[in-house]
DNA sequence: GTCCGGATCTTT
DNA sequence: AAGATCCGGACA
């Protein structure tokens, strides 16, 4: 492939269709991992590149979930059109960002957790706060389409191998099986101690 | 390695 | 009052 910046006009046919994200969020947060997201923070900014390799689950009434206490405000994009950028702001200094999943009327997101990254990044993206502190991404970007134009899903036919799948844990009663999902021995899944758990757990499943 | 606190805002 | 976090410092 060419060796110029990344334009989302060169990866169209390989973009995830919209109707991708109307699936339950298991599903989307295992298959996410390994897919390219370009960003631009702002219309007249570059588009960045990078690699997801680690993702959370969230979804319906589960107490780990925003949306467990049904539409409020901050919550009300999860019950909406997948597709959708939610962001939203945490412990006074960080932004995080989800991918908005499940049919309309279902609540659902994908919380991306870290990135590799691909083009036009700096910095680390080992952890969901770092992330969208590297790459600009804030509330101001909250609904936004992941198919453009400051988000786009790209699958460019990579092949991740090994996945880890592990349940949270602290969470009280309710919580269905699996939550986090990540890319066995990758470099930039996060160093949260979870982690480490779950390397234990040995909770292991190829993916395709 | 593990544990703990501080940064400091939003939501309920 | 707690939180879908991160970093640095103390201690072992």
């Amino acid at each position: 492939m060419g060796s110029r910046a990344f334009k989302p006009e060169d990866w169209l046919d390989k973009q995830v269709a919209a109707n991708y994200f109307a699936k339950p969020t298991l599903e989307v947060a295992r298959t996410l991992l390994g897919k390219l997201i370009l960003f631009r923070p702002e219309l007249e900014k570059p588009f960045s590149a990078f690699r997801i390799v680690e993702t959370e689950a969230y979804f319906g009434e589960d107490p780990a979930s925003h949306s467990y206490r049904g539409i409020t405000p901050r919550t009300e994009v999860m019950f909406g059109e997948p597709g959708r950028a939610y962001v939203y702001f945490i412990y006074g200094m960080y932004e995080m960002l989800n991918f908005v999943t499940e049919p309309e009327g279902k609540a659902g997101a994908v919380l991306i957790r870290a990135c590799e990254p691909v083009f036009g990044v700096q910095s680390r993206l080992n952890g969901p706060g770092k992330l969208t502190r590297a790459l600009g991404i804030t509330r101001k970007h909250n609904r936004e389409r992941l198919t453009g134009p400051y988000f786009y899903v790209i699958d460019d036919g990579f092949r991740v191998g090994r996945v880890l799948e592990s349940p949270r844990v602290g969470i009280s009663k309710g919580q269905e099986s699996f939550w986090r999902f990540m890319i066995e021995g990758h470099p930039d899944v996060s160093p949260a101690k979870e982690n480490k758990l779950a390397r234990r757990m040995k909770n292991q499943v190829k993916i395709k």
